[in-house]
DNA sequence: TTTTTAGTTCTGAAAATACCGAACCAAAAA
DNA sequence: TTTTTGGTTCGGTATTTTCAGAACTAAAAA
């Protein structure tokens, strides 16, 4: 009779990769909760699903194909989203030896620095605030004033912030080499 | 013949309210682009348009006809957009003694607490994020390791964020006592 | 060689968004 | 009282976004 053993190579390889992932209905009640908080933070809902689906599902690497049935939808969304989502840098892909597809992961990894990165981004309001600053009546001198505090403001932030990340970078490499 | 004086009282009103305020093309432009910076931070269109234009418009209060003619648009978007705009606390209105109208200006004034609020209503993130860990297997100890350690920083960041400002704060009127 | 895999690209429908204009309304002014 | 002011609310339209499905493709496998 046929045994096991007599399965294609490459059906086993799917036995071994498709390891049927499934989620239970909090992790899908988890999953729409974050994609409503990414979503109300400018992500498109598509992305902001796969993104909480590669931070909630048991199994931190998944293809193409398991996310796209993991969440019930098409090839097309799911590439254009994936694309988009490793352009942005919010999910980064693994390769395996011998293995054509690609496992992606959500890049909690490196948050911090995407993090801190799009801190950097949004200090990049200085530039544009100190034009409107310059082209200023001078007749609003109160309001100027306030305006260059906000100014000033964002400035030692930009400047205090990487110091603060460089600092919990120390102490966590501290940390750690206690334990 | 009519002098001046004969002038009805609220054509007069409608003379020293309406100051004739205008826009260079310069203004223009700026609005044009600092409203593109609003709206790669999710915010729409015109919204961003009204913010930019009540931090370069010369006049750092105008009323709604004001910004209606100023920008172009309709009664309809003009009253949604501000009605959001001050639900999300960017824009502020006062009122003047025996003056029906709101005279609308940026929150840039006020900026140090929707500043800081706007943090820490990001800072959200941490609680679906430890929900989410809470709910893992404990089968992935380094992608788990990775997670906790990420929601340790925000931790860490909204903690340290609130005393950043308190210090610059300090150091600011310390400034000012030495003017 | 042919077939399968792991996607990509194109077309198009449905839904959401961003506006306008007209009608409307309540308070103040005439 | 009627009129004016300072808006709001209600359709409707144009544009954009978000998806699905089918056709396609390059590389690997058979």
């Amino acid at each position: 009779m046929q045994e096991p053993k007599i399965l294609k190579k490459n059906q086993d390889l799917k036995e071994r990769n498709m390891t049927n992932v499934q989620l239970t209905q909090e992790q899908r009640e988890l999953i729409e909760r974050m994609g409503v908080f990414y979503e109300q933070h400018g992500i498109p809902p598509m992305e902001g699903r796969i993104m909480s689906l590669l931070i909630v599902c048991d199994e931190p690497e998944l293809t193409f194909d398991q996310i796209r049935e993991l969440l019930g939808i098409s090839k097309s969304t799911t590439s254009s989203a994936l694309n988009t989502l490793l352009l942005t840098q919010r999910v980064i892909y693994k390769t395996r030896p011998g293995d054509r597809k690609r496992y992606f992961a959500s890049n909690i990894v490196e948050w911090q620095e995407s993090f801190t990165d799009s801190f950097q981004k949004f200090f990049g309001v200085i530039k544009i605030m100190k034009e409107a600053l310059d082209q200023r009546t001078s007749k609003t001198p109160e309001f100027n004033r306030q305006m260059a505090e906000f100014i000033e403001f964002i400035e030692y932030l930009s400047i205090e912030f990487p110091r603060l990340y460089q600092e919990w970078c120390n102490r966590n490499t501290q940390n750690n080499k206690n334990n």
